[in-house]
DNA sequence: TTTATTATTAGTAATGATTACTATTATCAT
DNA sequence: ATGATAATAGTAATCATTACTAATAATAAA
């Protein structure tokens, strides 16, 4: 019995931020944008939203060191970095390979968060 | 005017846990270990020396999806591998290689904290 | 060894990101 | 059109983590 998904204008919205948007928001940056379009959106249908499209595999999330999930439109496997100082957060198109030895262990891997930390051009 | 660190038992005793440990475990779960020891231990105490810890490079932290920090003794840089079925983090000794686009971009990248997803051995 | 200085602690309150709750609204199959 | 119920707005609650404060303990100097 899984619930139905209906339609809503929200979560369309949501998507389409998140879809369209490059420097990896966190859920309050995406009220923010939100409610730029709908005025009444709620932080709550926000969050809900996000979990959602995240389950659902249409978003990806990523846990850093700020405490806060950021959440990313590009959803083929990619890599990022994250510069320590300012903060920014770079992609990379490529995946890093698995290692062979997670796969010897018997190991099923279907998908992998890379994240390289350093200092960017601009902080270096 | 750096502060200067003075020693202390419930510090010491923190840091023995988290490298004698291999499940890399949250902050709760190293307050628990560490009253077994020192019964009036505070969780503040165990928070404030964890993120010290941490800041020293003496241990590591592995920011997961279940929103809490988990942390490591071993510095080395290693990968980790998270079933996404029963929530196990196994280790691997080695990195991953660093993409060299990363470099090639000006990046000056210092550390990686590089996860795998998937199913385990037990959960598959 | 005493004493002075101050980093550290225990205990508790506060913070902040995220989730849960509830009455109302909107979607959509019939 | 209408009924069933998924989704929302608004708000309260949760939970990991951090901040605060009076008391304690580590360390250097007398």
């Amino acid at each position: 019995m899984a619930v139905a998904t209906r339609y809503s204008h929200q979560r369309e919205l949501i998507e389409n931020i998140v879809k369209n948007r490059y420097d990896h928001p966190t859920a309050d940056a995406i009220y923010l944008s939100a409610r730029e379009i709908e005025p009444n959106i709620s932080l709550g249908t926000v969050y809900r939203n996000l979990k959602l499209l995240a389950e659902e595999g249409k978003i990806i999330t990523l846990e850093t060191e700020d405490k806060k999930i950021h959440y990313d439109g590009t959803v083929n496997g990619h890599t990022h970095f994250i510069c320590k100082h300012c903060g920014s957060i770079y992609d990379l198109e490529s995946k890093v390979e698995t290692p062979k030895e997670f796969t010897e262990m018997g190991f099923n891997v279907l998908e992998q968060k890379c994240v390289f930390y350093g200092l960017c051009k601009d902080c270096k």
